[in-house]
Formats: C-alpha cells, structure tokens, sequence
DNA sequence: ACTAGGATATTT
DNA sequence: AATATCCTAGTA
C-alpha cells in the first residue's frame, strides 16, 4: 500500500505523472479489483477555473477537496456517475487529480458483471467506466487511501519515464476560458486502455 | 462510422 | 442553465 507521504507536499503536476503506472486497488463488497492507472487530470484550486474550487471557492460538493492529500475527493457528474479523484498536497490548497482510465489487472470477471460489458476494452476506459467497474460510490467521498482498513487503496505498479507520458488539454471542458487548454491531462504512450477522445496531445510535457 | 437524446445531482 | 459522462438507438 502507497504511504501518506506519497500524497502530501508534492507538485500537484508531478504528482499527476508519478500515478501513472500505480495500480488502483478496491476491495468492497468482498470483492478486490484492480488496475493500472493509464490516465489522469490535475485540477488546481487556487487559479484553474476549471476546480471546483477555482479561488478558494467553497461549497457542499467541494469540501473534501480542501482536506489533505491522502483523502478521495468523489463527486457525482452529470447526476450520474461517480467520478474518483486523489487530493494531494497539503490541507486546503484542493488540488486533486482525477483518475479517468485504468488497465483492468484484477477482479476482470467482477468488473464485467459490475458494468454489463464484456469486452476489457470497456471496463475501465473512462471516468464514469472505472468507478462503476471498482464499485466506487459517492459513500467513498473523504475516504482515506492509506490505511489498513482502506477500501481503496494504491499499490506501486511500473515506473512510467517521462517520455512514455503524452500530455493533451483536459476533457469535457468548454466554460474554464484559458485553462482549458491547459495541458494538464496525462496519459501512457501507446496504451490502449485510455478513454475515448484521444484526438489532441502533445509529446512530452512543453 | 457518426450523431442525437436521455439519464439527473449539484452549482451559479 | 451548465456540467471533469456514458449508453442506446438511429442514420449513413
């Protein structure tokens, strides 16, 4: 299991690269799943329109990202899905990085009872995809990922070298003025399991 | 292959 | 009214 001092006093961009190629564990209703994470988001409190709590902003559904690096921040997008982001750094700076693909490794048969899909392809290629496929709910807001008794939780998987990341925008963002061109999405080179616009992206970080 | 529409919690 | 999404059903 991945310490407390990996969530904590980092640079929420580097931080967003170093959970590349960590595995996702959950294990709830019995039931442990797993997968690599293949692509993440960072989301900046303090000057990235895009957060939910852009300047300090506070509101019911942002709270938990003000807590310390350690904790889950799960909101519900689009009155439907769950989507599953890591807070890191220190408390109430509410920088997070959403999680949106993992290469299912673990609990595949789960995974495909949980999301009625059949193809591995489906599973985990997605925000919405991979919370449905790990059993991650809204009851998992402010949970802590590092503890014995954690239902979810991160395990060390492969180092991922700066050059196998490709950078791009973030997704779905069309309001957040500049900082949606911000290339603060990530994912690994060649994978097949990132989601599904893959259209814009950069080599490298610029 | 691509596109439109529906599901619907939370915020402004 | 908009949103850090996904699925299905329709058309091509």
């Amino acid at each position: 299991m991945i310490p407390y001092s990996f969530y904590v006093n980092q640079d929420i961009l580097d931080i967003s690269k170093k959970l590349l190629g960590k595995r996702l564990h959950s294990k709830i209703g019995g039931v442990e799943t797993a997968g690599i994470i293949v692509e993440t988001e960072a989301y900046r409190g303090s000057d990235d329109k895009a957060c939910h709590a852009y300047g300090g902003n506070r509101s019911p559904r942002s709270l938990s990202m003000y807590k310390e690096g350690g904790h889950a921040y799960v909101y519900i997008c689009y009155g439907i899905h769950p989507l599953f982001n890591i807070v890191t750094s220190s408390k109430g700076k509410a920088e997070v990085v959403l999680i949106r693909a993992l290469q299912p490794v673990k609990g595949i048969e789960e995974m495909k009872l949980r999301r009625n899909q059949h193809k591995e392809i489906n599973l985990c290629n997605g925000p919405g995809k991979l919370t449905q496929a790990l059993g991650i709910t809204k009851l998992h807001n402010e949970a802590i990922l590092y503890n014995s008794t954690a239902e979810i939780w991160l395990e060390e998987g492969m180092n991922i070298p700066n050059d196998d990341i490709l950078t791009g925008p973030r997704v779905g963002l069309s309001t957040a003025q500049e900082c949606m061109n911000w290339p603060w999405r990530f994912r690994i080179k060649g994978n097949k399991f990132t989601s599904k616009p893959n259209t814009v992206y950069y080599e490298g970080y610029p």
